[in-house]
DNA sequence: GAGCTAAGACCGACTAGTTGGTCTGTTTAA
DNA sequence: TTAAACAGACCAACTAGTCGGTCTTAGCTC
């Protein structure tokens, strides 16, 4: 079939990016573990570069879908909140490897196509940095902290997990989620809003106890 | 001097790191930056791969002995993270570049370098991990938080800082770090432990208000 | 159905340029 | 006088990318 290849390409070297960085594969090493030729890359791909972009596009956009999905979904900012970190951090058991090497491999991007992720990129910061400001304008996030740099931490905070999170480790992503969604609500909530009983079942302590 | 090209190779070839990768950077770039030759590129290094270790074990290092000597300074835990919290984040004004080096390209670390900077790694994890379990156990922190993802929730919060602080921004380094403070300890501590006056200050509300 | 055609899919030897690293020196300073 | 500090021409290995060619298959004619 006619996008097969393609996509045996890109699967192989995700994974091979993901261990060796963009600069430790070489096009040869590509089409040799996907069981391919230089022709039959060239074909597909205008440059080694291109094949960069294609792998950080596919993933930037369907982070983005997830998220605006999220976010029409509720009405209450804890709620869209809630389900951006939820659907975000799911996302990590199917495409670790698209993680890893967006967070890893963007500098390698070319300027052409480096502009049309940056955006995307920002977008997806303006829809989270817009519900925290809601939160506040609703009164149900404290109003003290700053939209940013809170924005950027609970960012940072879940973008992390890259570096550390297993598929096989002893905590499930779904368990590891609910603890960020207790972490950060937690801590934005005003003490009103934390009694509000629509938010009860994120906090952990009203769940089963999870230890160490 | 001695020393003197060697702290000139090392610093150019931070910067040049930084912009365009380990990988996007060549030894002819190097030492033509730094205004040396390869002979003396050689004779100080024994291969480009010595010297990106030299510029991780650096920076890795110092961090570790701040952290180190942040918990022997203090005796509750809810000091002891606020003082690494600090510390740590002040790196940033200092060390920008090691840090973006640090997380960027330690991929390409050879493994016989790999590992020296893997242990210190986990040995800084480990001064984190062992400050919240204290925390947990003299009833200071939540009992209910997983200690590991937690630690690994503030460490990745914080050095995600890397990709977006900027020295001229609007917060200075302080005053993030101070954010930092508040959005963590708001979510750890227990009830009972921020009605204690020693941990007052390290409030946002309690201080002058900081908005957007 | 058989026979033909054209175009997309794929192959791999080839190239021009670059890479990290070496080696034979020369300079400098103690 | 001696050893460390540096210089730069040189090299083998590898790099991304090219290009003339072959294979496969869908669609058409009879």
């Amino acid at each position: 079939m006619a996008t097969e290849l393609k996509e045996q390409i890109i699967n192989t070297s995700l994974f091979l990016f993901e261990k060796h960085g963009f600069h430790g594969v070489s096009v040869n090493q590509i089409v040799k573990a996907s069981g391919t030729s230089k022709g039959g890359f060239y074909h597909h791909f205008q440059s080694k570069d291109e094949l960069l972009f294609v792998i950080h596009d596919y993933f930037i956009s369907y982070v983005l879908t997830n998220a605006e999905k999220a976010i029409v979904s509720s009405t209450y900012p804890t709620d869209k909140l809630q389900k951006i970190i939820k659907s975000f951090v799911t996302v990590f058991d199917l495409y670790k490897a698209h993680i890893s090497v967006f967070y890893q491999e963007s500098t390698y991007l070319k300027p052409k196509y480096e502009e049309t992720i940056k955006q995307k990129r920002q977008t997806y910061r303006d829809i989270i940095f817009a519900v925290i400001q809601e939160g506040i304008d609703l009164g149900e996030f404290r109003p003290e902290i700053s939209v940013s740099i809170i924005g950027m931490s609970i960012i940072g905070m879940i973008n992390w997990s890259y570096k550390w999170y297993k598929k096989d480790g002893e905590k499930s992503i779904e368990e590891i989620a609910d603890m960020y969604v207790d972490f950060i609500l937690q801590s934005l909530l005003t003490e009103k809003a934390k009694q509000n009983p629509e938010f009860q079942s994120y906090f952990l302590h009203n769940r089963l106890p999870t230890g160490t």
